[in-house]
Formats: C-alpha cells, structure tokens, sequence
DNA sequence: TCAACCTTATCAAAGCTGTGTCAAGGTTGA
DNA sequence: TCAACCTTGACACAGCTTTGATAAGGTTGA
C-alpha cells in the first residue's frame, strides 16, 4: 500500500479533506485515481501538501495567490504581459539597481537549472 | 504644466478618483505628491495607468494578482519559496518537456535584458 | 452484507476585494 | 475671499473566496 484516501491524507497533512478537494479544484495539487474514482495520494502529494502549509504560513500568502504563480508560469502570454506592466515600472529610490535585480535573475536561472538536472525533493529553505 | 491632479488624471485614464487611490494603496501606481501633498500624475503614470486596464481586462486577472506579481518580483525569499514549491510540481503528461520550459525561461531571460536596455516606453502587445 | 469509507453537488457563513459616498478639514488661484 | 479643488478616514454594499456541513448515492473489505 503506498497511497492514501482522502481522510488519510488529511489527517497526515493537517488540511481537511474540504480542502484537500479545494486545493485540487485550483489546480495546485491533482492527485491520481482510482478506478472508480477515489483519490490517491502518494508520498509525493504528501510533502507537497506540508511544505505548501508552511509556504502560506512563511510568508502570509493565500492559495489563491500560489494559483496565480502557477498561472503565471503556464501562460507564457500571461506572464510576459505581466511582466512587461511591472518592468515599466518607473525606478523608486529604494529599488534595487538594474545590475543588482539582473544579478538576481541569473541566479535565479542557474538554481532553476539546479533544480531541473538534480531533480531530487526540494529544499523546504525553513 | 506636466502633471495632472487625481480628477484630471482619473478622467483620461478611465479610472475614478477613488480607484487611483485605490491602485496607490496596493502598491501598483505611486504618484508623486506637491509640497502639500496633492498627487500628480505624470504622462509616464498615465500611460501606465491605461496599460493596466487592458492587462486586466486581457488575461481576466484583477489588481491583486498584479500586486501579487509585483510583491514576488520585489520580495526574493517569497518568489524562491514560490518557485520552489511549482518546481517541485510532479510532471503532468501534457506538460511541457523540461527542454521546452528551458528555451522559454532563456528567452524570457533574453527580452527581460532587452527590456533594461533599451528602457523605452513598452510595447502593449495588443 | 453492511459499516465505513468514497464521490459530486448544494446551501451557508465569514471574510476579503473592489467600489461608491460622505464628512471634516487643508490648498489654490482668479 | 471663496469656490473648487485636494487630503485622509469611515461606513457601506455587492460579489467573490475560503471553508464547513449535509445530502444522495457509489465502493470496499472484513
């Protein structure tokens, strides 16, 4: 046996199944099927529906706002529109200098390459 | 005269007075103030001001995913735990091949330096 | 077989978002 | 001076989000 039903997977998370049926509904998390529909949730849902508690918690976000990422990062037309309003933005004193957030970017390139090629579970940074 | 007062403003943007406010407090369009503190509105926040209704209205997404994107942008521990969270997503069968979600990242890296240098008014791929 | 699960769908309530309006008071310019 | 702006703050409301509860019915395993 290594998936879990529904209650299972709540009870070991600490969502509800509501929730756990929420999260799936906005399409964070889709865990496989049964036969005759019953859902499966395998190791892998399990610690992404943990480090996702600790995700909202961390840093004061909803789901709603890890929705909109994922939408950000699923519609290419989406994110480069996007992108392209916030990168108008005219340069407030304190923001960082165009090197600096450029810097940023290549950084955030090489650990996004990192994490393609390792490939292994993620570093829940706590 | 360069700039315009909040009324003045709202009227050739389409906004109202009370939604520039609005867009002030969530962080998107900060005007600058007189001495006395009244806003003014300069051609730079006009036109991003009328970009910002076609973006909402293009992709059906509201002010609070712009500051959300605007927050993940501006905040790099939240954008790498974000990140790090999708990354960590299982492989979907209709997703697109790590190859693919590469070219687009090095792309989007690309027009993100063509963006910084050549710094002029954005194009609004209508 | 049948208790204890699971499914989807619906009603409901609390809270947040987006927006209007109003009040009390300061600024400006003819 | 004073009408016509501006400011912040508060009250209010419709609609959406988040979450629970409940209902009607299918699945499963001892």
């Amino acid at each position: 046996m290594e998936a879990l039903t529904i209650h299972e997977a709540a009870e070991t998370t600490g969502w509800t199944p509501r929730m756990l049926r929420y999260i799936e509904r906005i399409g964070l998390i889709e865990p496989a099927r049964t036969e005759a529909g019953y859902r499966q949730y395998g190791p892998g849902e399990l610690q992404r529906l943990r480090t996702l508690r600790e995700l909202l918690a961390d840093h004061e976000i909803g789901l709603g706002d890890v929705a909109f990422a994922l939408r950000l990062r699923r519609d290419e037309a989406l994110s480069g529109a996007v992108d392209s309003w916030l990168e108008a933005e005219p340069q407030r004193p304190e923001a960082v200098s165009a090197d600096e957030w450029l810097r940023w970017e290549q950084e955030k390139h090489a650990r996004i390459i990192a994490a393609l090629t390792t490939n292994e579970t993620m570093e829940t940074a706590a």
